[in-house]
DNA sequence: GTGATGTGCTTCGAAGTCGAAGCAACTGGA
DNA sequence: TCCAGTTGCTTCGACTTCGAAGCACATCAC
């Protein structure tokens, strides 16, 4: 009944600390300055940029829920509020009945491009400002390495609707 | 007035958006492995852990809120509900009556303990698997130093209640 | 076709979260 | 001492969030 054995040593386990807080500093940062300019929450703030990115300015509503990691139904809230605000705008697809493709509207543009400066100034303020290029530079590679790996290896939706049981934890009769 | 020069390139933007994808994922992950370990939530588990790492095993109520990135008044809500579960004792400091001193149990460290070898064990699968010493190093590096500067330059939220004149821009120590 | 199963989204209930307001204790200057 | 301003925490109300359950369409094997 020792210690079992941690894998982690003092860097890794710092890592883990600063990028859970660092995270955590800078979305505080950012939901403020969102609220002030644009009055969006972070994920709907997050939903319009995706929106914003896609070519034709539409998404399924599970490839959107998927890019924000966000829960479905949460989704469905979001994109409720949003559309009521005019924002987006939400039709069934065209080929797939169940499908809902989302789109965002002229105004949501026009509030995307509002807060964006703003946006950017937190970023520069907060979280570039004591980091050099380089610095820059190997977070994005390392992190985007790591946040490939964790898209590849579903961990918690490996099975998004709960299958009956296929392994056994506790074994059926 | 035109559109502002927006000041971030693409590689700021990847690594702003590797940040908070990375995070989110493993925050997820961790989640969890967090409720099926121990049924605790991650802020919970954030709370026990920044208390067992105490020297004392206690910590003030705003200190707890401020390590973990959290509002107060959900401070307030998870501290009652680790105090029911027998998790934290809660008692007034000697010092100074208006303060509440966050104290973690034996059985406390006894959930932390259990929860610790499964919350290793998803980040070395989720977030170190993919990386090499060196990128650990690195990102370490990087995010506290991101993190240090973050907690050191109050975002916008500076004052919630004080009443400050110091003009926002004074950096002139 | 037809039924079985899978997928896309929404609804529902319970729990978590935050900011503002409020209470009580501390502080410093007159 | 007194009192106004500050600080530490809690309460309150409104909103957000999630997972489970449910509905409707799609797809596949036969």
């Amino acid at each position: 009944m020792t210690a079992p054995p941690p894998r982690l040593d003092a860097t890794q386990l710092g890592a883990y600390f600063a990028l859970i807080e660092a995270s955590s500093l800078l979305k505080h940062a950012v939901e403020q300055q969102l609220r002030d300019a644009g009055d969006l929450s972070y994920v709907q703030f997050q939903l319009l940029a995706t929106l914003g990115d896609s070519p034709t300015g539409s998404r399924r509503m599970t490839d959107l829920a998927d890019g924000v990691v966000y829960s479905r139904s949460g989704l469905t809230y979001q994109a409720q509020t949003l559309e009521k605000r005019g924002l987006v705008t939400r039709t069934p697809s065209a080929d797939d009945e169940r499908s809902v493709t989302v789109t965002i509207t002229e105004e949501g543009r026009a509030v995307l491009a509002g807060i964006f400066p703003g946006h950017v100034a937190v970023l520069d303020d907060l979280l570039f400002a004591p980091l050099s290029r380089s610095d820059v530079e190997a977070l994005a590679d390392v992190l985007a390495r790591a946040r490939d790996h964790m898209r590849r290896t579903p961990p918690r939706s490996a099975e998004p609707r709960r299958r009956k049981k296929t392994t056994g934890t506790d074994q059926a009769p």
